[in-house]
Formats: structure tokens, C-alpha cells, sequence
DNA sequence: TTGTAAGCGTTATCAA
DNA sequence: TTGATAACGCTTACAA
């Protein structure tokens, strides 16, 4: 079934048939017709890869998410979402690559082998070799998340070093003089992950600048370890009375480790962090938040990231978002000391 | 950058070029050397959609996935998450089709414009237009789930009647007399839900078969639907003293309105359920249940789709996968009568 | 208003 | 061992 056969049977050429479908060029109402009719007796549509080779354009868009064998975070999920949804209304498709470090076979063969017109990046490195190669390539695409040298690039992110710092000071405010930070791992940090360094930035800078203690802990990015981390810093800083933190798949694990030191949240310990909206609202009382709001994110990654394909040479597009805290019920007074 | 550029700078012909690349015609050691260095110096790829339109065949699945709106369940996450990596193991590429209902416009667009090599179905129902559709079109596919006449088809899933079946014994064994069905929702079962219909059949025939009162109720897929049902439950019937349920999404809620009614789990109340490890781990206390295998199922359905296009011949595979139930914390013996 | 034909980048057949 | 060439299905410039 192709567009000769349409052709043939309509009694017209082959770019009739193509004229009459795209209506780059008039054609008459009544050939318009029969043509529109053998159509839709044969269930008739363009091969798109027939079409793609022609075009030069494949009309797909490439989101390369991490390897899904660890549960993606809820913010990582509603990325995905977004650039699902917005890129369904782009009426543009979607193909999928699982890749975490360089070199991987399916980032290469999207990439390579021109199996989209653009790329959509998430879980970015300050130094990402994925980024250079794209660049390389001359292939537009669009980051989640920043390098260390975002100029010239189009890209979204959250400023975790600000919202940090509204933590930090939402919590001095409440009188906590010990705060510590529950950051990504260790790992990711000495990997350059972008929201590990820039909270911990905004950390030391909020708290030199509120005058108050702080700790900064890295914490893997799993309930245990965020249960480990939190009794960690409760044994070698009995101190610490509030937790300010990023790491959004430990959450399930801090909430357990608080519960069972009998730290009553708010009473006697406060927290606030940077998470998806789902999260803050699953912890236990509700987590006081700055929410990421991370299907608009990857909504506006597709935005711009079109925008690149159909405009090569306009500026780069960038949004910092900087959503407010939602204050729900984990944060509170500073306990009066026994 | 194509194979034509390759050619000339390596000065060979092109079909040379094909065939060092392909190995499927024997080229001399010397010149498959310097078409090598050559490729390797310019980083050439072949052009995936002219490949594509030669050959006919796409090297892409396509994997069509309720629309993100609404949160997927943990249990179609992992099928996703499965699906993704079994993917990229056999080294084929993945288009994502976000479609609910038919004639959607994604899909006919992976379908009609034979995008794909074949198509991954989830969220079927026991009367799926798509399946129709894509039975039409000779487009091979597979399904997570399974409609009312399976016969013919590749399919995985789960015995979601036989899975509640187990439950229900078990809960009966534990002396329980009067035992909740949570479903999923009305009009999901309206609409013709095979998980809804089975799990419905299956606890009508458990509760006969081991003569004990059975109530079923459907619950829409979130937190505050599984609350109120369960509220309502507790109120309309005060006599039913246990749980079975295949609705993942509502569990928190289950948790919740459990917690407010004061009904300890298990000491006043049992609780057994049919979903994805992750989440019966995440209930308090953790949930007895059938741990449905959705990386596996996803990883399966991978194997029989990528079976179906290279022996099209070849009879149907399918795969009723019937988890054992893992007893955790949250069924015990049915308390005394006050 | 419509038709003819070139060309997109591959692969594979037929010749040499 | 290698080269020339047709063909995959489409879009579009050029003719009529």
C-alpha cells in the first residue's frame, strides 16, 4: 500500500495524491474527493520513513532518560510525563533512550543515525559528554538541568542553590540554629551532578549568611540510606534540630528514621525541602516545600526544543524556575532546649 | 555525511562501503581497514530512515502507554521500565505512543505510518479496539493483559482471578468470615477492564467455594478514593473484618482510613492484596500480597514481540504468570468478637 | 489543474 | 574482490 497504488487507482499522478494530502498545492474539489476516498477504503498513510528520507526531518523527538533498573524519583517521572504529553501535542513522536553514561549504544544510534530531529537531556552533568557530542554533531537539543556553562544552550532547571537557601532561612526564622543538609550522594557530588553542587552552595552560602550551624551529609538515593544518613546525624549531631534536603528518594527513609528516634515533626525536629508536589504531600505530616514543578519543565523542554528545530538561528531559550515554598506542616518552632 | 562521502574518500564504491559495514559480502582486509578509518575519522552512521525505507523493516518498537496524566501505578511503571530495558538489550529503538482511547492520533500516526516493526499493548480491555486495529494493519504486537478471546494472540499476564482466589483462601484459612473485595473503578469495569472483570470473578468464586460473606466494591485509582471506600465500607458493613484488593493506587488511603478508624493491622484487621513489590513494601505494616512481576512481564512481552516479527509464522506465545503471595505484615487471625 | 521526473541514502542484484 | 545500478516510497521543481 503506497502512494502509487492511491495514485493508480484515483486516476491521478503520484503528486497529485501528495498534493491533495499536505494541500501544498490546490487541487480540484472533485479529484480531491475520489482521491480522499480510496484513501479511506484502503486505510492509506504515508511511510514515514519514506517520507523522513525526502523531508530530511523525521518529526521525532529523542528524550534520553537514566536507566530505568533504578525507580526513576517522582521529579524524574513527571519530566518525562511532560515531554510525553507536550510532545504528543506538538503531534511529534517520541523515542526513548535509556542511557546513563557516554558512549551508549542506543544514545548513538538515535543520535547517529538521525533518528530525530532534536534531543531532550535529562540528569545532566556539570561537564556532560553527551552535551559535547550533541554539540559535535550539530543536533539541536534541550537540557533539564544545566552544565557548568549553560551559555549558548537552550535549557530549564530549578535554582536548587536558591531554594536551599529559602529553606535555610525559613528554618532560622523559625529559631533552628542547627540545620543540616541531606544532599544526593557522595557519588553523584564527584560526579558533578548540577543540583548536588548547587545545593550545596546554597547551603554554605545561607548559612554563613543566616549565621547558624550546618552540616551537609551526602545520602544515596534510596529509602535505606536515607534512614541511615538521618540516624547518622541525629548520634553525631544531637544538636541538629532541623533537615533541609534535595534527595527526594530518601524522603520514605528520613521520615522512618525520625519516627523511630521518637523526634515528634514538627514538635520537636523540623524539615523542608526541594521535591515533586506528590512527594511532599506522601510524607508524613506533609513536607514544607519548595515544588518542583517538573511536568511544566518538560512541557517548556519541548517548547524549546521545537523552537530550535523550526528556528536554527534564533537565541537559546532558558527558564530558571524558582517556585515558591509550600508551607504544609514539617516545619516549626525550634524547641525550647531541655 | 553518507555512505556516497564514505565511498569517494575511501575510493571504493559504495555498495563496498555497505557490505564492510553489513559483513555481509566479503571484503578485503586492506580496504575494510581504510573504509573503517575513514568512517571512524568522520563519525558516519548509516541514515537510519533510509535504511528503514530499503529494508522495510524500522528496527522500532512502539510501546503505547496510558496517557501520564493521571499517574501510572507502580506496577505499570515497572512494565514500562521492563519494557525499556529489553529493549534497548536487543538493541532495537523505542517510540512511546501515549493513547487511552482509539483513534488517537499517536497511535494511528506509530501504526499507519508503519513507524514500528511492532507494537506493545497495555491496559487492555476484554473488547480493545487497538487490537483490532492492529490485527487489520497484520502489524505485530503483543499485549500486557489480555482481552476476552486471547486465542491467536501473544500475551503475558496475570491471574488476577486465581491471584484474589488466593487471597480470599488465605484470609479464610486465617478464620476471616466476612471479607471486602477493592477493585478497581465502575467504570473501569464498565469499560470492559480485564484485571477488574477477573479479580471480580475470581473473588465471587472464592468466597462461595470456601463459604464466607463476600462484599465488592469498586475505588477509583487514587489515594482519596480508597479512603472514602474503604470508610464506607467500615460503615456499611461492620462485620467484615478483612481486605482483598488489586487496586495499587488506592493502598494509601486503604492505610489511611484504617489508621483513623483505629483498626490495627493485623491485630483488627487484615489486609492482602495483588501489585508491585515496591508498593506492598511502602504499606504500613508491609502488605501480603502477590507481587506482580512487571519488569519480567514487560522484559517477556520484549521476547514474544521481537518473536512475532522475525518468525511471523510461528505459533502465538503467551504467559500466564501466577506469583506466589508473599506474607509480610498486615494479615492475621480474625479477632475475637467484641 | 495536473503530470513527469529527479533525488533523498541505503541495500542488494547482477556483472565483471 | 569489487563496481554499477535499480529500487524502496515519498516530496517537489519544473513542464504542460
Amino acid at each position: 500500500m503506497n502512494i502509487g497504488e492511491i495514485a493508480r487507482r484515483s486516476g491521478v499522478s503520484r503528486s497529485t495524491v501528495s498534493y491533495a494530502l499536505s494541500g501544498k498545492r490546490s487541487v480540484s474539489e472533485a479529484t480531491r474527493q475520489r482521491i480522499q476516498a480510496v484513501i479511506d477504503e484502503l486505510g492509506y498513510r504515508p511511510n514515514a520513513a519514506a517520507r523522513a528520507l525526502k523531508e530530511g526531518r523525521t518529526r521525532t523527538l529523542g528524550l534520553v532518560v537514566p536507566p530505568p533498573r533504578r525507580r526513576l524519583t517522582p521529579a524524574q517521572l513527571e519530566f518525562v510525563a511532560g515531554v510525553v504529553e507536550a510532545t504528543d501535542r506538538a503531534d511529534l513522536d517520541l523515542l526513548l533512550s535509556p542511557s546513563g553514561d557516554d558512549h551508549d549504544r542506543s544514545f548513538e544510534r538515535i543520535v547517529g543515525g538521525r533518528r530525530v530531529d532534536g534531543v531532550i537531556l535529562m540528569e545532566i552533568r556539570l561537564d556532560d559528554t553527551r552535551v559535547r557530542r550533541l554539540q559535535g554533531l550539530r543536533l539541536p537539543f534541550v537540557t533539564i538541568g544545566r552544565t557548568a556553562r549553560p551559555q549558548g544552550m537552550s535549557w530549564v532547571d530549578v535554582d536548587y542553590a536558591a531554594l536551599i537557601g529559602r529553606c535555610v532561612d525559613h528554618l532560622a526564622d523559625l529559631g533552628h540554629r542547627h540545620i543540616a543538609l541531606v544532599n544526593r550522594s557522595a557519588e553523584l557530588l564527584a560526579s558533578g551532578h548540577g543540583p548536588a553542587h548547587r545545593a550545596k552552595e546554597g547551603f554554605a552560602d545561607a548559612v554563613t549568611r543566616r549565621g547558624v550551624e550546618g552540616v551537609e551529609v551526602g545520602c544515596a538515593d534510596d529509602v535505606a540510606a536515607g534512614e541511615a544518613c538521618v540516624q547518622g546525624i541525629l548520634s553525631a549531631h544531637p544538636e541538629v534540630t532541623a533537615i533541609a534536603t534535595i534527595n527526594e528518594a530518601a524522603l520514605p527513609g528520613v521520615q522512618r528514621a525520625l519516627e523511630s528516634a521518637g523526634l515528634d515533626v514538627p514538635g520537636r525536629f523540623s524539615i523542608a525541602g526541594v521535591t515533586a508536589r506528590h512527594r511532599a504531600e506522601q510524607f508524613h505530616p506533609q513536607l514544607t516545600a519548595a515544588d518542583v514543578p517538573a511536568v511544566d519543565m518538560g512541557a517548556t523542554a519541548v517548547d524549546f526544543l521545537v523552537e530550535r528545530i523550526t528556528e536554527p538561528d534564533a537565541p537559546p531559550r532558558r527558564h530558571l524556575f524558582v517556585p515558591p515554598i509550600s508551607l504544609r506542616n514539617s516545619t516549626g518552632p525550634v524547641p525550647a532546649p531541655r
